[in-house]
DNA sequence: CAGGATCGTTGATCTGCGTCAAGCCTTTGA
DNA sequence: TCAAAGGCTTGACGCAGATCAACGATCCTG
């Protein structure tokens, strides 16, 4: 049952970007009519079904996204097919910053969805007369340059419960950014992509969330939706400090 | 023995700056005299000494450097003491991107060196100004994400000794692109910072650089230096493929 | 140049998470 | 509506790397 979505969702008149719900999470929010307008010129709106591939890794780097709507996976895979999964993606968030002449990762849809698609060159042109754009893109850098960092602080020195936790609460942080309540959170992707996501096998994944269901500190909705019951134990667990959580 | 450092190594006269060793390798590389002017006024030339703190974890993020000698760790911690190094940075790399409104990561000299030092505010101000600047930096910003998702799959799916042979291949080609042949290999880094840099621990790091020394895949000049004898075996261990490494 | 401190190496043992295996649940497509 | 396939969970067991321990090497400092 994929819900198909408008590519960018708009009244399709006059700026296809003016009436797009994604602005105000993107980049492009920083941008009044004139520089969208612009912007709007030099951009495709894409629609992808789940499982469609946006980017390949060490296919040249022609194009960046910005996803207006589902959720993509961005990931690295070693050659015996070990993969790591660097990043989900949802509406608001650009693709295609970490790049140089070709993509160092492969990006995938999780969920149904739609991105504005832009040739870089292009891109980058206008980006030369478009200096906010340009410092926006720069915040945007910076700060998953910083999330990135806290990733590898999980991934080099959490454990499996540490960084599940972390992981919810991330979560549970977007949410509130959009708006919600950070209680109820949806997890659009399988057990297999949280570990790969995580650096732990899927099976590690489900014990844990297990555990943490035995505990009361969460309670499943669904496979793929859950509530955080004690979001202070959530939070310790995530990183405060370690050793609260008996096996 | 510390030896002492020229805060911005130049002759001392008109534009500190103009004459700066790492400015070639720097983001400022790209401004020519009138915009350096301009930077060089607004900075501060500082020397540090081995073990220095440039920048502590939750202090307000007020500066910004960029180093022009020596080398620095750039850290996280946990409330407990776990340690997780999210890079080292030499002549040339920028301090500072990863930033909000406080910093997110604690900094501190690894052997004497120097470092220019900008107002957070300052440089902002400056940086509307010079958008080639703005260009460079988010070029760097772009490159660091991308090395921070090579970092995540290493510490996330890596093995032991894959980790360290990346860690030393990443060394190699530092050393290249600074000129060098990139066949010794300088550590002015412990062990212990290594092993936080990679996710393992001191004696981990220890056993896995026994094996390699063994396998005459390196040489030990020093404590603190290397040769690579093998280096496509090394770079076959760093993950083009496991398993070719038998205990 | 002596002595203490720190850093590094190596060995023995332990353990958290991976691997292997089996069965259940959910989804989907005919 | 049902069956097949993929996703999820749980259990038993194994292992890579952590931990604990001891000792050797190196480096500061007076």
């Amino acid at each position: 049952m994929i819900a198909l979505v408008e590519a960018c969702p708009n009244d399709g008149r006059i700026n296809p970007c003016s009436q797009c719900s994604a602005r105000r999470l993107s980049v492009c929010g920083v941008l009044a009519d004139e520089g969208l307008q612009r912007l709007s010129a030099i951009s495709e709106n894409d629609t992808f079904d789940a499982g469609e591939i946006l980017v390949r890794e060490g296919d040249p780097a022609t194009n960046l996204f910005n996803i207006t709507a589902g959720a993509v996976r961005v990931y690295k895979l070693l050659p015996d097919g070990r993969r790591q999964i660097v990043g989900f993606l949802f509406a608001g968030d650009f693709l295609g910053l970490a790049t140089g002449d070709r993509y160092a990762f492969s990006a995938e849809a999780l969920s149904a969805g739609a991105a504005c698609r832009f040739h870089k060159k292009a891109y980058r042109k206008l980006l030369a007369t478009l200096p906010d754009l340009e410092t926006a893109l720069l915040d945007r850098a910076s700060h998953e340059l910083q999330a990135a960092h806290n990733q590898m602080l999980l991934l080099g020195r959490k454990t499996a419960v540490e960084r599940l936790a972390s992981f919810l609460m991330d979560l549970s942080d977007r949410d509130r950014r959009a708006g919600g309540a950070g209680r109820i959170i949806q997890l659009p992707m399988t057990r297999a992509e949280i570990a790969d996501y995580l650096g732990l096998t899927t099976e590690t994944v489900s014990r844990v969330t297990s555990r943490l269901k035995v505990r009361g500190v969460i309670r499943l909705l669904t496979l793929h939706s859950l509530s955080i019951e004690k979001p202070a134990e959530l939070a310790a667990l995530a990183g405060l400090d370690a050793g609260d959580f008996p096996a």
